[in-house]
DNA sequence: TCTCGATATGGTACCGTTACCATATCGTTG
DNA sequence: CAACGATATGGTAACGGTACCATATCGAGA
């Protein structure tokens, strides 16, 4: 493995010369650079980024840790950090943290040895921890998705209230009274955000929320298909099913479908975030979209934006996109025609 | 940020001593394993990866550089290669190609600058430029999923010319003489060998494969859909369809759809690989299964074999996983009976 | 008692690159 | 013509670890 002195040599320079040429830095003439790039070219020459980014302190590589990395909306969010990382000349390690906060200080912890330049960070259960232990060596991190109640940090996220609100507003405008709430665990935020939104659409209408149809699980296919069942089996059966993601949503379709029940005609059922164009052939479910590609992108911007200002001391931004309802067949029409 | 220096200091010891300690190597006292591990987590040491892969000539990290990464094929293929990796202590570090060659060749550049321990790859257009680049640094590298023909290299992929054999013979079987097969790229190798497969199983059957019969087009759900518009638009429409992939059998099933075809009564349809369980709620389709999982673990196991031994040179293992074909109700009933 | 291997620890140099500082030439400007 | 900034290049010392070699003690076996 050829070194820079090995092409220093052969070009007839010193070292710094070819660094230069290399990095396009500092002053070097147009004949010395022919002389370097043909030595890189004839030795084969590759820069050894390990050695660079020891002496230099950066190393180009932005983390992200995710939450559940099979789900379409992280790998779309993934893709819009990804783009935005890698137009600023930034690579991109993604981890996955499963919503385990064990896994997840695992991550940060190696992605700390590896030195990346900054986070961004779903947080597993919406726990501090981990951001407090990026925030200790001083490291930039962007938190995604969920709000992180206390904690001066920048965040990027959805209006998750505004979301579910106007989902629930849909459900009881087509004359829903009895709506179910699926939403994921207590402590993560979009969850509880989901579920806020949910009541205080039916407190608007004058609807007394039963506590019996507030339904928590995982935010999974699994945890929609509980829930779902559970939902079917409440003395009072809802006519309506509001699911806080995706994967609740096809889970609790799948429950709906086994246990005979029609939707939208003998139940609607709406919910958040679309899944991927290879998945659904016939688009079919209301949703609230969120826009994932767009949050990604403005996260990373705003950590590259930290990045280049070295100001993580100061004054912190929240970005709050609003959700876009999609009415689509699953929400069914008025049922007050029955 | 502390070093080892400081942590050396505060212990009281020698930073070499630290370093044995940190890495459970060499000779140390218990008395001295205890102070330092508690300067460690005074100063909240974390080593700098950087540095020890830049002594040590190893960075514990393999490469996975794969062509789509949405295809749930591969992902599963990734989930193997991860597991393998890291229960042997490996950090993983994912690309994705996109079937591009160019950018294959940019990230084994990439990859090489990071001096990743050695490489798993899917060639883009099988092509082996890049792996001649990786061998061209002594860099070991294993082959996924497809063969690479006249090239001395570890390769674990699966037998798509059986598979595909396997398939159209079910079709014959079933009573349909005319088949049309939908398949990826020229020179894909697994795209080839499943062409390969379908015309033996013709040929066996005495019947002579028409060439219109058979199209090449991309390896994703729009090439599915629109070979398989061809398909329908054929002289003499053809009764079954063979894709060559899972994205290929979904396009092909819209493109159905929307010309009113209904499968399988109107159509047989069968194809490659399945698709994740979050997407099948009703396994519908027939399929030749890949063991993706089992792949991957097995090339990282190869690759891993490699770096022990530091053995690239000699010997070459080709891996050849069958395929299981799963009946289920795309393929239809025999024809015979119409 | 002497030797030797196991145990325990440290010093020094080096991995490959770049930050920082130094040096030198040359054209321009007052 | 002196002074100065732009251009061009190099030397040296790090960055934070570990490889390699050296040293020292101690108990066991010859």
């Amino acid at each position: 493995m050829p070194t820079i002195h090995d092409v220093a040599k052969r070009a007839g320079v010193g070292s710094i010369t070819v660094s230069r040429v290399i990095n396009n830095s500092g002053y070097f003439s147009s004949d010395t650079r022919d002389r370097v790039e043909k030595a890189i070219v004839e030795l084969g020459y590759v820069p050894n980024t390990l050695a660079r980014s020891l002496r230099s302190k950066r190393t180009n590589t932005l983390a992200l840790l995710l939450t559940d990395i099979t789900n379409p909306f992280f790998t779309t969010l993934a893709r819009g950090v990804e783009d935005a990382a890698s137009a600023a000349g930034y690579t991109l390690i993604f981890c996955n943290s499963d919503e385990s906060a064990i896994k997840e200080s695992t991550y940060v912890t190696i992605l700390l040895q590896k030195q990346v330049d900054g986070f961004l960070l779903v947080p597993a259960q919406s726990k501090t921890s981990a951001i407090e232990l990026i925030r200790s060596r001083d490291v930039p991190v962007v938190v995604l998705d969920r709000a992180v109640p206390g904690m001066a940090v920048d965040v990027v996220r959805c209006d998750s209230e505004g979301g579910a609100h106007q989902l629930t507003q849909l459900l009881i405008s087509l004359g829903h009274r009895c709506i179910a709430s699926l939403s994921g665990p207590e402590g993560v935020s979009t969850a509880d955000d989901r579920v806020a939104g949910y009541r205080r659409a039916l407190q608007d209408a004058g609807i007394t929320p039963d506590a019996g149809l507030i339904l928590r699980g995982e935010l999974t296919q699994d945890g929609g298909y509980q829930m779902a069942q559970q939902a079917l089996q409440l003395p009072q059966r809802p006519t309506a099913i509001l699911a806080a993601n995706n994967f609740i949503t096809i889970g609790a379709m799948r429950a709906l479908q086994e246990a005979g029940v029609q939707v939208p005609q003998d139940m609607a059922l709406v919910g958040f975030d679309d899944l991927p164009p290879a998945m659904v052939t016939f688009p079919f479910f209301t949703v609230a979209l969120q826009p994932a590609y767009e949050m990604g992108r403005k996260a990373t911007e705003i950590l590259l934006q930290r990045l280049k200002s070295r100001s993580i001391n100061n004054s912190h931004k929240e970005v709050i996109f609003p959700t876009q309802i999609i009415v689509r067949r699953s929400s069914g029409d008025s049922i007050s025609q029955r």
